[in-house]
DNA sequence: CGCCAGAAGTTTTTT
DNA sequence: ACTTCTGGCG
């Protein structure tokens, strides 16, 4: 075991462990089992290991616990009741799922949210355990109540022929549990274990790599546990901790030696941690640079924080820095929107890692369940989806009629339907059944005729009509639409070029195991990511917003002495994702669902002693309100931190009355020795101007907003937004005809003039 | 069945 | 502030 701290070069233990088992031991990279937390760095490590071993790792099973749990699945399928087309469902696909259990059984959803009572049995599944352990264990009516929809839930996956996310690892623990002949045989083939970011492994997890290296002991596993923020969802810091105890004859490394960040950064890293009492003792040192001293700013809210970031940022960018070297990072994804106003109005190129996911969208996730269903006819959660979409005239009742029909019969939906007499339907329904009956057998003679996926959806979308009825709408928010929807065909055609031999069933599962992190790229633009994705990135400049009681520690979080040492290690990963300089903001207020909420500094920050940044009060500054004033000096703002005791809001009187004579504040002054850095940010009165963002969007950004376009159609126009990154990068042009039009930048026919 | 208006929920983090 | 859900009505 290696506890690896940040920066310290975790990824390359694994990696060099992986090349030396390979090359030295003649290990067949196909008896490798290794779990990695992102599939991003499973594609790295297989690339970097093919490179130092210079053979054929294509047979290395490297992937995230869910993709290769998903693997060994479609290949066992049979031995726990399911099929290999098996369907994996998402967030969405479990709450619908839900919504109709508990609807059949009356339980009002006030009484039992779905969201609740999935979270009970996603607990559950991360522990491993299967109802059947339950049943009959419940104390209260509720508990009782909880379990038997647990099974109820368990039994409606199974005959939808579906697992969701949870069940990948604990039904591959339970099919190797309870099958020994399967069991032996992935046991010998995994010869050895290694595990990635073990700090962040479940019970479920940790019983796996128990049942495939508890017998040989070839096991090695990387992580640490000041890095460990992914309790909420089963995680625990427990196996990390325990591991010695757990494999006997363990051998533990500690690599302490940060080669990533510069000495200031670092010692406001150790000293936040150092407040947690639940972890293995350890501290990073580094022999680098002193650095920039880290600064800590309060704004008024989240208007000015973002206006203010941003204009740092565009200072950096000025200086050199490109934007892939800077990153926002916050707790909530909701957080995104107010830098993302400024830095489209600023035209400072950026990009949001998550969020709401192209593929979380409603056109793009019927068009989905159109696809689902013709490779698991079983999946009534993706029918029900598509049954009256678009219109067909099939509405509650007669969905209820096949849904009964069909479970009288021991059928999934879309099965009964297949063999349904259109005669027991009448009206509009029975012509809409008719519609939908031969469009599904129409998709399901293209599936086994072997015919690409893009084809099939191209297909639906014809006999459907859903492009036509989108185009009929004729609004920008269904020409949007559209765009997703060619969007996606692209995407499809994207995966079936990269792999030729790829079926729409790999297609599919691509897309739900698939986080947004793992498509990004650094470099082009500015990243803003949640804490969470950020995770094993780093970047040279990082802003760390938002560091406010109620967002970070969350509200939910903030009274318990467990979850507040998980949002304090969030804060240190936060922190240890600076490279050269760290500036970290709060803000006194702050408008959440609409409304304007009076925040306080982070409690986090209490614990954390004077001089370990320095503070500045940017909140008692009012260029904010009153940008286009002409610059002047201001006297110097006498920097002191009194969280606990700072909530003097600056004297600004309602209806933005006059203030007294503002200035910019002084950029801050260099404290660290390097020379030719401090002639780099030497104050000059160059600083003090508005930093002239045309020139900041001289970047290696192919396409940034600004620039001139010539399309083959509409003519000549202005990029007004670009959104998305890579091969998903989409641009709204305004043409001089006075159109707006949005496009896939890869799509699209144009040229830059 | 489909449309509309008003209500309710959203923001903790993700595979 | 914004989206999604719900119930009543034509």
């Amino acid at each position: 075991m290696v506890f690896a701290g940040a920066g310290t070069g975790k990824t390359r233990v694994l990696t060099a462990r992986i090349a030396w088992l390979v090359r030295e031991r003649n290990v067949f990279p196909a008896k490798i089992f290794a779990a990695t937390f992102t599939n991003k760095a499973a594609k790295e490590m297989r690339e970097r290991v093919a490179k130092l071993t210079g053979l054929n790792c294509d047979g290395l099973w490297i992937g995230t616990f869910h993709s290769m749990c998903a693997r060994l699945l479609r290949m066992e399928a049979r031995h726990i009741g399911y099929n290999s087309s098996f369907t994996i469902y998402d967030t969405d696909d479990q709450q619908s799922l839900m919504k109709t259990i508990l609807k059949e059984r009356g339980i009002d959803e006030k009484s039992l949210q779905p969201k609740s009572a999935l979270h009970r049995i996603s607990s559950y599944k991360n522990s491993c355990i299967p109802f059947a352990e339950l049943d009959g264990t419940g104390k209260s009516y509720a508990d009782r109540e909880l379990i038997s929809i647990y099974g109820a839930y368990q039994d409606a996956l199974k005959r939808c022929n579906a697992m969701d996310f949870d069940d990948l690892i604990c039904n591959t623990v339970y099919l190797l549990h309870g099958n020994e002949e399967v069991r032996e045989q992935w046991r010998k083939r995994f010869e050895h274990v290694l595990v990635d970011e073990y700090q962040d492994t479940n019970t479920a997890q940790f019983r796996l790599i128990k049942l495939f290296a508890g017998s040989h002991g070839r096991i090695f596993v990387v992580g640490d546990d000041d890095q460990s923020i992914y309790a909420w969802r089963g995680a625990k810091i427990e196996n990390i901790l325990g591991f010695a105890e757990q494999f006997e004859g363990t051998k533990v490394f500690k690599l302490e030696q940060n080669y990533r960040s510069t000495t200031s950064i670092l010692d406001l890293a150790n000293s936040v941690i150092a407040n947690n009492t639940v972890r293995a003792d350890k501290k990073l040192w580094t022999a680098g640079e002193p650095g920039r001293e880290v600064v800590t700013s309060e704004f008024r809210d989240d208007r000015h924080e973002a206006d203010k970031v941003s204009d740092k940022i565009a200072r950096l960018l000025r200086d050199g820095s490109k934007p892939g070297d800077v990153a926002i990072l916050y707790r909530t994804n909701a957080q995104s929107r107010s830098f993302e106003d400024v830095f489209r109005k600023k035209k400072i190129p950026y990009v949001i890692v998550g969020g709401l996911s192209f593929y979380e969208r409603k056109e793009i996730k019927d068009c989905i369940a159109y696809l689902r269903i013709i490779a698991n006819p079983k999946d009534d959660v993706s029918f029900s989806r598509i049954i009256n979409v678009p219109a067909r005239g099939i509405g509650d009742k007669t969905q209820e009629k096949i849904a009964a029909a069909a479970l009288a019969q021991n059928l999934s939906m879309a099965e009964y339907l297949a063999g349904a007499d259109a005669e027991s339907f009448t009206g509009t329904a029975k012509k809409g059944l008719v519609q939908l009956s031969k469009l599904l057998s129409g998709t399901t003679e293209l599936y086994t005729g072997d015919f690409p996926p893009k084809d099939i959806l191209e297909y639906v979308l014809k006999e459907t009509g859903y492009i036509n009825l989108l185009e009929a709408e004729d609004t920008e928010e269904a020409r949007g639409r559209i765009e997703n929807i060619s969007e996606l065909l692209n995407a499809i055609e994207e995966f079936s070029d990269d792999n030729p031999d790829g079926t729409l069933l790999q297609f599919l599962e691509q897309i739900t195991l698939v986080a947004d992190i793992d498509k990004w790229e650094p470099g082009q633009a500015v990243t803003m990511l949640t804490l969470h994705s950020a995770k094993g990135l780093e970047f040279p400049h990082v802003f760390l917003t938002g560091l406010e009681n109620g967002i970070m520690p969350s509200f939910a979080n903030m009274d318990d002495k467990a979850k507040l040492e998980e949002e304090r290690r969030l804060l240190y990963v936060g922190i240890t994702r600076a490279m050269k300089t760290l500036d970290i903001s709060y803000c006194k207020s702050r408008l959440r669902f609409g409304q304007w909420t009076i925040m306080g500094p982070s409690m986090l920050l209490n614990s954390v002693p004077d001089g370990m940044y320095r503070f500045v009060d940017e909140a008692a500054m009012f260029d904010y309100f009153e940008p286009d004033e002409p610059l002047t000096p201001r006297s110097s703002p006498s920097p002191s931190r009194s969280f606990g005791s700072s909530d003097r809001f600056p004297s600004r009187q309602a209806g933005g009355g006059y203030q007294q004579p503002y200035g910019r504040k002084e950029p801050p002054q260099p404290s660290w020795k390097s020379a030719a850095r401090d002639a780099a940010v030497k104050p000059t009165r160059k600083v003090l101007e508005a930093p002239n963002y045309d020139e900041v969007s001289q970047v290696e950004v192919v396409l940034r907003t600004g620039l001139r376009i010539g399309h083959a159609e509409y003519g000549a126009g202005k990029i007004v937004h670009v959104s998305g990154f890579g091969a998903d990068t989409r641009i709204e042009v305004l043409f001089d005809s006075g159109d707006r039009k949005k496009m896939m930048a890869k799509f699209a026919k144009f040229e830059i003039l």
